[in-house]
DNA sequence: GGTCGCCTGGTA
DNA sequence: TACCAGGCGACC
């Protein structure tokens, strides 16, 4: 998934499309998504008015005119593609919606891990997430609170959605490296300073990423440390490590990052 | 916390 | 053929 640059870049793209817009038809054709957005709710969508999108975190929240919303997350490859419905299916077209004024907006995901749902209660759906990294109330003071009981490394840590909303897998290593703190250290160890130069450094990963799809460009020369083992670490010039935390690749300077 | 499963595709 | 992948929820 498409991390929270790369979400926030896809809402905007979809509100311009769909908002004040008509939804005439919705087809869903993947079995996995037929599960979660069945026929019922399918035919519920078709007919309503999209009012508004948001987003929270990696979720896309389509406000339809009836009082419910669809929940869109993209998971590891999903994206919007737009276009319109007398074109052929884009590749790895799972669901359609069908507008009135003739676009067609598809969710493409090659792995079919992306979702959508159909709720009437929004906070009752969705898990309870922490802070936007660029809302108010993320600092190093809240930041030390939700961190204060977590006894694991920090790097997995980041990844929980309650302790700040949107980071993934790219950016968490991104922001570690920046802060020179290693993704191993006890998240509850970090103190003022590190908290602080943590908190900035999410900020700072966050603005440079770019708004479209990481595909645009090749890895390895686009990030400091991501999908970097073996190379030289671009401030020090020591090997970059892979490890696996969590199940997950952590990339990092065991140099210049410090437990 | 860690591990697995969900799905499918790209790459070594 | 095997391993890896931007996420997350269920399970231990």
């Amino acid at each position: 998934m498409p991390e929270l640059p790369e979400v926030e870049y896809a809402s905007r793209v979809l509100r311009r499309a769909v908002v004040g817009r008509r939804i005439v038809r919705v087809r869903v054709m993947h079995r996995s998504l037929e599960a979660r957005l069945p026929p019922s709710a399918q035919r519920r969508m078709e007919g309503r008015t999209v009012r508004a999108v948001e987003r929270r975190g990696k979720y896309q929240l389509l406000h339809l005119d009836d009082g419910s919303v669809l929940l869109a997350h993209f998971r590891m490859t999903g994206d919007w593609s737009i276009g319109r419905v007398r074109e052929s299916d884009a590749p790895y077209a799972r669901a359609v919606l069908e507008l009135d004024d003739g676009t067609r907006v598809t969710l493409a995901d090659s792995r079919a891990l992306a979702t959508l749902t159909l709720v009437d209660d929004v906070s009752a759906a969705l898990p309870v997430l922490g802070p936007e990294p660029d809302d108010a109330s993320f600092t190093p003071q809240t930041l030390a609170a939700l961190l204060s009981r977590r006894r694991g490394a920090i790097k997995p840590v980041l990844l929980d959605q309650r302790v700040v909303a949107g980071l993934g897998n790219i950016y968490a290593a991104e922001a570690l490296w920046t802060a020179r703190i290693s993704p191993r250290v006890t998240a509850h160890s970090l103190g003022p300073a590190r908290l602080a130069r943590l908190v900035r450094a999410i900020h700072q990963v966050l603005r440079r990423a770019p708004a479209a799809r990481y595909s645009a460009a090749r890895s390895g020369s686009r990030w400091n440390v991501y999908d970097r083992e073996g190379l030289p670490c671009r401030r020090c010039g020591h090997g970059v490590r892979r490890i696996v935390q969590a199940g997950r690749s952590t990339f990092y300077c065991p140099f210049c990052q410090k437990r």
